[in-house]
This record gives C-alpha cells, sequence and structure tokens, in this order.
DNA sequence: AACGATTACGAAATCGGTTGCATAAAGGTT
DNA sequence: AACCTTTATGCAACCGATTTCGTAATCGTT
C-alpha cells in the first residue's frame, strides 16, 4: 500500500538502483535527476521500509537500550531519564531505540535477532558475563552507570561529586561526617565512599570506621536500616548519604529519633532526583546528568558505527553540587 | 556469520520451506521431520532474521510505545513503570518494544517505517489528531492512561479513586473537604474532580467551589501555588490532591504555614508513586497499578494482531486506596 | 580523429526469510 | 487394479531495499 521504491523509480523514469543512491547520498548522481527523484519521492510520500532496508544493508538504525528489570525504573526514575535522553538524541540521527528490561539471558533477544546496530547497557546490574558475551559477539557497546575493562563507558564522576558534598559539609564547619550507603559491593556507592575518604584525608580530618554504615542490599527501608546502625555507634552532626533514597530515609529515622535537620544534623544526598524536592526540609544532593548520560552513550554508538576499531573509552560526566536546606549554613561546631 | 535458514535445511536435508514451516508451527509436517529440523536447527543455535522475516511476512514482532517528551519519565516516573510493564509482556509473546517519546509529529516515524505491528500512546498529551491520523492507518493502537471515542484505551478508574479517597477522608469525620490539582483541563484531574464532588454528594455535603483550586499547568511549583490560592479563599479540615506530587508540595505550604498534617489538615493523593513514601509524613495515596497497565495495553494490542476487526474496548483498572499517615485516624470534626 | 578516462545510470544479484503452487508418495475406495 | 484423496515436501517467486558490475555517453588529450 505505501509506495515503493519502484514507485518512486517509476515516476521518476530512473531505476531504483538510482532511488536508493539519490535518498542516500551516494556520489555519481547529476544534478538533474536527483532534483527529479527527490521530487517524486515527496510527491509519494515515499519512506524506506526499514525491514527492506536493514535486510539489504544489515543496518537497523536502531539501538537497544537495556536494563535489569530489577531496577523497576520506577524507584530513582533515574534510568528513565537516561532513556529519554538516549532516545532524544538517537531520534536526530534517524535512530530509534528499543527498550527491553532483560535480566538473565546470556544474549540479548534482540542482538540474537539483528534488531539493533548497537547497545546501551544501563546500570551495573547487568551481569559481567553478559557484558563479555556482547563483546565477543563484536556489537557495539556502551556502558552507562557501571563499566568493566576495555568496554565503552559512560558513568558518573561518582568520587569526584562525594568529594565535593563532603567538603561542602567540611566548610560548613563539621568534622564528624558520616557516610551511609545501600551497600558497599555496588560500585557506584564503593566510589563515593572513596570521594567521601579523600575529602576528609585532603582536610585532614582522621576516617572513623564508627562513621560507615551500610543497609540491606535491595531492600526496602534500607536507608532507614543504614541510618539505625550508624546511630547505634555514634551521633555524627553531618551525614552525607550515597543517594537520595538513602538519605531520605534516614532523614526519616532522625526526625523519629528527635534530631532536627540540618539543626542537629545535617544531610546530602546524591542523584538530585525527584525525591530531594519532597523531604522536610529539601535535601541537598549532588546533580547527576541523567538525559545528557542518555545521550553521550547514543553519540558514542554513532561514533563506532562510523569506525568500529576504535579503541575504547570511558567518559566521565562531572556532577554539581545543589544546595538546598537539608545540610544548613555555615556555623561553628564543637 | 550466524547461521541462516538455509543452513539449518541442509543440515536437516530439507529445504528452507520446510524449516520455516516447523519454526512457525504451520501444519502438515511430519513428525520425523519436524524432530530433525528442530534438532538441526538447535545444534547451529539458529535464531531467524528478524529483518528478513519481517520483509516476508509483514510483521516486526514490535510494539511502539509513544509518550510525549514532555512526560519526561522523571517526574512521576508513571509511564516509566508502565513501559516496565507493557515490556514484560510483550517479551513473554516475543515481542519486543520500540519507545519514543515523540512530539509534534503527525504520524510517527516508527510507523511510516513500518517498524511496528502496533502501538500503545501512553498519557493525554498525545495531539488528538496523531490518534485519529494512526486510526486511518489502520495500525492497531492502545490508548493508556487517555481515551478518544471508538479507539481502544485502558485507563485508570480516576473517578472511583477519588471517591474512594474523598470517602475515606468523609468516613474520618471531614467535612470541609478541598480539592486541589495542577490543572483541570487535564482529563485525568477532571475525572478525579468528578469523582470527589460525586463522593461529597453521596454523603450530603454541599460542594462549596472555595474549596477547589487549581495550580499552574506544566510548572514547577505547581501543587504550591494551587495550595496557596486555596488557603487565600480558606482553610479546609483535609485536602484531597488530584496527583502525589501537587499533594506533596500542598504539604510542603501546610508546613510553611504552621499547619500540622495530618492534625491540622489531613491530605491524601493520588498514584502512590515513589514520593507518597518520603513525604512527613507519609502520603496516603490512591494506588495505581501501573505496570499491569502497560501489560494489559500489549495484552490487547495482541488480541488486535489476531483479530483486526474486534470493535474497540475500553478497560478501566481500579485503584486501590493506601492509608499512611497523613489523613490521620478518626476523630470528631465539627 | 582516435583513444583512454570519467561520469551517470541500469540490470540483476542479494540479503533471509515466507508462502502459493506443484508434485510425489502414501492411503482409501470401488 | 485403476482412480481419487490426502499428506508431506520442494521449487520458486516474493517482500523492499542496497550494491556490484557492466556499459553507454561524455569529456579531455594528443
Amino acid at each position: 500500500m505505501p509506495p515503493t521504491i519502484r514507485d518512486v523509480a517509476q515516476k521518476a523514469g530512473v531505476s531504483p538502483a538510482t532511488v536508493s543512491r539519490v535518498l542516500n547520498e551516494r556520489p555519481g548522481i547529476s544534478e538533474e535527476t536527483r532534483a527529479r527523484v527527490l521530487q517524486a519521492a515527496r510527491e509519494l510520500g515515499y519512506i524506506p521500509d526499514i525491514a527492506g532496508r536493514s535486510l539489504a544493508s544489515k543496518r537497523t538504525m536502531t539501538i537497544g537500550f537495556l536494563i535489569h528489570p530489577r531496577h523497576s525504573m520506577g524507584p530513582h526514575s533515574f534510568y528513565g531519564e537516561v532513556l529519554m535522553g538516549a532516545d532524544e538524541e538517537a531520534r536526530k540521527h534517524g535512530y530509534h531505540v528499543v527498550f527491553a528490561a532483560e535480566g538473565d539471558t546470556k544474549l540479548p533477544s534482540m542482538v540474537l535477532q539483528n534488531r539493533v546496530d548497537g547497545l546501551i547497557l544501563a546500570g551495573c546490574d547487568i551481569p559481567r558475563e553478559t557484558i563479555i558475551a556482547l563483546k565477543h559477539q563484536e556489537i557495539p557497546l556502551v556502558l552507562v552507570d557501571n563499566h568493566v575493562e576495555k568496554v565503552n563507558s559512560i558513568v558518573i564522576d561518582n568520587e569526584g561529586g562525594a568529594y565535593e558534598a563532603t567538603s561542602h559539609l567540611i566548610q560548613l564547619g563539621h568534622r564528624r561526617i558520616a557516610f551511609i550507603c545501600e551497600w558497599l559491593g555496588d560500585l557506584s556507592f564503593a566510589e563515593r565512599f572513596a570521594g567521601y575518604k579523600r575529602a576528609l584525608a585532603d582536610h585532614g580530618i582522621p576516617f572513623d570506621d564508627a562513621l560507615v554504615a551500610e543497609g540491606l542490599p535491595r531492600q526496602p527501608r534500607t536507608g532507614y536500616v543504614a541510618a539505625q546502625r550508624l546511630l547505634e555507634k555514634t551521633t555524627p552532626t553531618a551525614i552525607f548519604a550515597a543517594n537520595d533514597l538513602v538519605a531520605a530515609e534516614a532523614m526519616r529515622l532522625l526526625r523519629d529519633r528527635g534530631l532536627k535537620v540540618p539543626d542537629d544534623v545535617a544531610v546530602v544526598g546524591f542523584d538530585d532526583g525527584e525525591v530531594a524536592h519532597h523531604t522536610v526540609p529539601p535535601l541537598s544532593s549532588v546533580r547527576v546528568f541523567r538525559k545528557q548520560m542518555g545521550a553521550l552513550a547514543v553519540r558514542r554508538l554513532l561514533d563506532l558505527f562510523n569506525d568500529p576499531d576504535q579503541p575504547p573509552t570511558h567518559i566521565r560526566v562531572f556532577t554539581e553540587l545543589v544546595v538546598r536546606d537539608s545540610c544548613g549554613s555555615k556555623r561553628e561546631r564543637r
């Protein structure tokens, strides 16, 4: 029903080959026939069929976006925005994005069926085994918020962001600053922990193990538990939480214990997600440029499509500390 | 490089046609050759190429998921979960989902390129004109959280959910219950408003226009503004907010004004999103089954693929009131 | 004027499947 | 035993594009 390349060819009085060449901007077509073909194509409203095109050209003009199903896009909505950014950038270049929350299959079905020209793997829950297997498939690959040796990746400057957040607390006069997170086994959290420690060291504050607490990995109320465990050991004047969720739950515990934020305890989170606006008081947090990360991942893939033999790169996106009310303002301490 | 249907055919000692028939479970193949073919396919790790398949069969095994770009998946993360549900269900049936936040194009490019067998249009921001145009394309279509005459749709029971929430407040003894929302022009909000009014009427409480306020459509802090406008007119004992965001911001204003939730003013939201857990106190809200809505949309599409001549249906998904602390418990009210 | 190089285009093969039609073999009927 | 079905399978066209290769026409050079 929709016009095919043959219809266009006939209308323009040329062969399908010529139409294809014009539409793909291949050289060696006279200006005059080019115009005739374009005219015919426009008049017919011709749009190439993706199946025919990809069968012949071996390019699908499609990018796969994979996350682990555990990462319900809900909680932080983090990857939702990465996806939006990826889609927007992809669209600009004539690509589409197929989304899948696929978990434990070794190779995603979209790859096996040749549905995609490249893949974005979002989050550090994608099994390493899957990544390795994909690498052997020679399919262009970009990790987001995760990294593996010799694989392209786009990551948050976790260490730097944590450094900045912690330094800010130090500059406000805090000395006893706690670090809490869901779980140090998670790469992002470990990096944020490292940034926290480096900030302490750089400002001559000794690291104290009693100021560190983890919650229950992958369980609800993990931040609440982390804060409980922290307070069992000691009560700091400030808490740097490895993400907003943990920060928000910690604030709840502090409130339950009658501790005021920020007067008794200052709090800073990480991610600058939606929650940061709705806690009481609003949460200071480290902003992460989610949409941009998605867009960067797509751009990297497009680069790889053009020149597959590039060495892998590791792109770190800087963060930005957003100061709200939860960390208070400068004052004298202890 | 990967095996083709011809490789399988050769290995099994049959023609490609036979292999195709076996793999698509077409009738008229002897049990013995069927086994041989399956064996060969398994040994080679054969997986049909999607481009070849869809070129020949005119089915792409792909479903499009469209939202309006304005609906950054961030804010409510509402559609993110719908997408997850859709993807999960689609995968179960061998389908993939291509995602696009495409705004003002009349017909989405994924449709023009024949990338999809059907479409899910999420949210009520998709221009009516687009929907009509798609309907004329005869492509199977399901709206989610939106509806249009004679088009398949899956919607939230907004009216019923609002009725339940409002009734709950009434049963707690409240008589002066406000309704606030971003904007009554939005279909969902209008329906929730209707449910609110019906609940009042059914309980013999007169409707009072002074108890209704809107915020600034599509702007940040819309809920805060709505609450401000409300309090300029009157101070209710309870507020039913048309969504969690508005509820959370209203709670902030109440707090800024020195009003306690729930003691001075009870609050109930709608959506039961992530925020509901993090407000102070935690927000009672009307739960919406987002993932299920996505799954239902996909199932409806699959039905339509099998039998395109079905009359359109309108599926309403019931909600569930989740009571937390923001609406307090029963007490005497004037 | 003759020849090689360049330019512009078409014919046809190809990508990897699916499907209509033909046919051989097997089975059933009289 | 001849004939008609039914069953199982292969042949080949086809889906809609791209791309290789060949060639006619044009151009430049000596």
